[in-house]
DNA sequence: TGAAAACATTTGTTTAAACGAATATCTTCA
DNA sequence: TGAAGATATTCGTTTAAACAAATGTTTTCA
């Protein structure tokens, strides 16, 4: 359905508000779809984000920054998000013995385990809502690059 | 600056994969900037987002219902978000005679005001970030609703 | 009519987000 | 060397999000 009809609004400032209002609604359509998917897992969507990363450098330990860094959204407050992984058993932690003010971080096999239980959902969820090519997507893609320029 | 570069990450599970960590961190850019602006006014996002739903329909009275329905997020609890804009006087509230169960809002002068003072600068902030055509920003509103198909 | 179902919003409670200040460590350079 | 500044993360506190259950109201239909 055509955003539009969504929001009920048929009269926009401009192309660039109207794109900017469908990229706010459809990510929190996004969201939305995902949190049913993350539930039963008892993860949230931050945390998936965070095993990700650091699964993209295992075996190798990650300082809390780089992963920071590389996050869609920046969270502010990346301690307490550890803390919770770590308490789950996902992730492991240490101090950096050659920067002690470093924390490193580790995928935990548990954590792999998890990232491996979820990732056929996802393909799945991803295949039954292929409604773009893949060059429609690419297209997607950069138009979202540059819109932020 | 291109998503690849942004997330350090080349390889991608599908391009639509890759269309979806982009929304995904568009998005989190738009609200950051976003915020910098609505911070001064002491208003969020969310807030300014059903202030000019009522704007639309002023000087009508709303059910909350109905503007719950065509907002960008579902917040689930727009009562206490009401509060909030009551409290600050941008809006009124009253229990609709004919169906007691329904709560009406309106826009009130203040809420009129606020965005008014608000829309110059969101303006002048799109233009500074009109890196899209005309043309361009409807194709994303487009791709974006084939997306959620 | 009046009991059950449907509806619209609110409230209670747990949990997490937001933000600034604080702590600890390292680097620089007079 | 050692004081000032930079860096990396953590902590304290306020505020809001999330979710389920509850409240009050209207509609339906036996």
């Amino acid at each position: 359905m055509k955003i539009e009809e969504l929001i009920k609004q048929t009269k926009f400032v401009s192309p660039l508000q109207k794109a900017i209002l469908n990229l706010i609604y459809t990510y929190h359509w996004h969201v939305d779809q995902a949190a049913v998917l993350f539930k039963p897992f008892g993860i949230t969507m931050q945390q998936f984000n965070v095993l990700r990363i650091l699964r993209g450098k295992h075996p190798e330990f990650v300082p809390v920054g780089d992963v920071k860094a590389v996050m869609l959204d920046k969270n502010p407050d990346l301690t307490r998000l550890c803390d919770r992984l770590q308490e789950k058993g996902w992730i492991e932690r240490e101090t950096n013995s050659c920067n002690r003010r470093q924390v490193l971080l580790r995928i935990a096999k548990p954590g792999l385990e998890l990232l491996e239980k979820m990732e056929p959902l996802l393909q799945q969820q991803a295949a039954e809502m292929n409604h773009l090519s893949a060059e429609e997507a690419e297209l997607l893609s950069d138009l979202l690059d540059k819109l932020r320029g």
